[in-house]
DNA sequence: CCTTGCCTTGACCTCGGCGTCAAGGATTAC
DNA sequence: GTAATCCTTGACGCCGAGGTCAAGGCAAGG
């Protein structure tokens, strides 16, 4: 099968193919005119790496799967430089999503601050007291 | 105060402070010299800015802060469009720590299930029975 | 005067994963 | 024959938040 096909049944782009070749990843066979060649193995190199990515690994994560299949495994993981590829992923995810939700509640404490600090302005505004400051939007030409 | 005074206050470089003047966010006076020229309350209004920043907000995010307080509020989210931004920043942070414990729990499972798949085998080779179901990578529609 | 250390603008580099032409060759369809 | 599709390589664009030169101006101390 010819690059355009590939891509199709994997839902990809032609475009990706050559990018994966070009990392070395997907190499492909020629045919005698030039055109790259691949077979049914290379379809289940690209579920791999296709899989992977929209877990999130980048492409230099996904090698070691792809060596792996090439090798005669039967799955990409089935090596264990594939699960120490996992583990490494799961303590970033770990990492990421602790970092992340310490940003949400900081944010979250900010918000409530504030929706607090407009609540008191406005029961002083209803009790004669001080004037509203308002917001000016400046706009900003470079 | 000029320039490399500022960054050095605000712990930034003076290659930031003139990227976020190209960009409107932090326009500076000028001396005689053409040198720019900064007070204290272009260091408040940077520290938001580095605030917001280290939260995961981009720029542009920042601009109604920093807006909010050139306007003489007391606090960059003293503003509607503050809380707004918070608010909209609180929805996409929950998104995509969301998206990350999904990813996180498939990551996880895929690696129980490789090294299961591994104990198997090596089971298999202590005692000669019958071979364990192999599982395949779900694959993946795009 | 000369060095040192600030400052100025401008312009290109980084990174990942491709998108998007451009110019031309190969194959197939009619 | 020729149009319509495929394919090839090459090269630039994108995005964000700056990093990193380069070439030169301004001020102060010895």
């Amino acid at each position: 099968m010819r690059i355009g096909e590939l891509a199709e049944r994997a839902g990809t782009t032609t475009r990706t193919l050559r990018y994966y070749e070009s990392r070395g990843l997907l190499p492909a066979r020629r045919a005698v005119n030039g055109y790259r060649t691949y077979d049914e193995s290379d379809l289940r190199l690209l579920r791999q790496i296709r899989t992977l990515q929209d877990f999130g690994f980048d492409l230099e994560e996904t090698r070691p799967f792809v060596e792996c299949l090439r090798a005669g495994h039967p799955a990409g993981d089935s090596c264990p430089a594939s699960l120490a590829v996992y583990r490494r992923k799961l303590a970033e995810l770990d990492g990421l999503i602790g970092d992340l939700q310490s940003v949400r509640a900081q944010v979250g404490a900010q918000l409530a601050q504030a929706e607090a600090a407009r609540a008191g302005l406005a029961a002083e505004a209803e009790v004669p007291g001080g004037p509203e400051p308002r917001c000016e939007l400046t706009p900003h030409t470079n």
